[in-house]
DNA sequence: AAGTTCTGTTTAATATCATAGACATGCGGG
DNA sequence: CCCGCATGTCTATGATATTAAACAGAACTT
């Protein structure tokens, strides 16, 4: 990982397709200033970083996290879905094979009785997600409740959770999570 | 989120059970500094908070990325999805109101003949979707594919990109983008 | 070819940061 | 009570970052 902020700011910015001049003058820093940072002359302060940033606008966070090395610049499409898993709960995961994804997008399927399980899942980042058909029942926290198509959810992924379709009809959800998980 | 740089050092200081001094030592810059930023008196260089970092040590995407605060815990669901347009396009968004999302997850509808324009989208992160029903064209940099129901894509926000439904029956569309546009 | 407009780079003056060391406070033991 | 050793804060000085403006090259117009 390229953890110089050089490299980093000159690919986000290319990536944006901004000249140093145009994102400076966004920022309200000088076309100097940028320069200066992607030769690597200088180190700037957290403040004139997140300055610069937010001309983008792209926050700190992102732009430690993302890897400037790789923009793959695909499209994904279609049949690429991967199925993940023949059980109860059914996973299609969309852009599986791309490197260095920032979500996992999930086509999920619940089959009656289905159910992920009394020790609750919990893992770093956020999720969320909207029932398309079917009903399920979402515990989070001490929280629970049962959503049914058009209802979603987004909590925090640190908090433990579970998914039970305690229904008679399979329950279809489409969620996504970042950072990814799969 | 708090986003202050003096907040977020004196936390993962005292998790880690470190003084000013212990730090600075372990870090190689002075206990002086350490006071002066958690006071918020100076905004570090990048290259002087990496060094800072480096004597617990964390990485600087983890110093932006952790929530000083600790986990909001909370669980949005159901109803509180959002319209955001009557037209052609229609999006509800989850978990609008949610402070320091990562994610933007959306419910978009989109009319018969409804178009995002000709001037192609273009902005930072990474997005994808699920078509629930309908079919849609979407078109991504040089490529066009039309999807339907199951289909799925996924690319660099960075590149331009376009979606049209030019079928006559309405396309519904699950996608979700991080960082949130929304 | 001269003019215009874009690109990124460089420079001298200024603003900000980082240091070393002094300072004040609090706590526990002798 | 006073000493030793922690804690975090403050200040003067030197180092570094930032600015504004000049500069040089490439592409395009006239």
């Amino acid at each position: 990982m390229v953890n110089d902020v050089s490299a980093r700011l000159k690919a986000v910015r290319l990536m944006h397709g901004l000249s140093q001049r145009e994102l400076a003058k966004r920022a309200g820093v000088t076309n100097g200033m940028i320069s200066l940072i992607e030769q690597g002359r200088v180190s700037p302060s957290v403040a004139s970083l997140k300055k610069v940033l937010d001309g983008l606008p792209m926050q700190l966070a992102e732009f430690f996290t993302m890897d400037p090395a790789s923009t793959p610049q695909v499209f994904y499409a279609s049949k690429e879905l991967v199925e993940l898993g023949k059980d109860a709960v059914s996973l299609r995961l969309v852009a599986a094979h791309r490197p260095g994804r920032r979500m996992a997008l999930l086509h999920e399927v619940y089959a009656p009785g289905a159910d992920t399980g009394s020790e609750m899942l919990s893992h770093a980042g956020e999720e969320g997600g909207i029932v398309v058909s079917g009903r399920i029942e979402v515990t989070v926290g001490a929280q629970t409740q049962v959503l049914g198509p058009g209802d979603a959810y987004y909590f925090s992924s640190g908090v433990p959770h579970r998914f039970r379709n305690r229904g008679r009809e399979r329950c279809e959800i489409i969620s996504a999570a970042t950072p990814p998980t799969l």
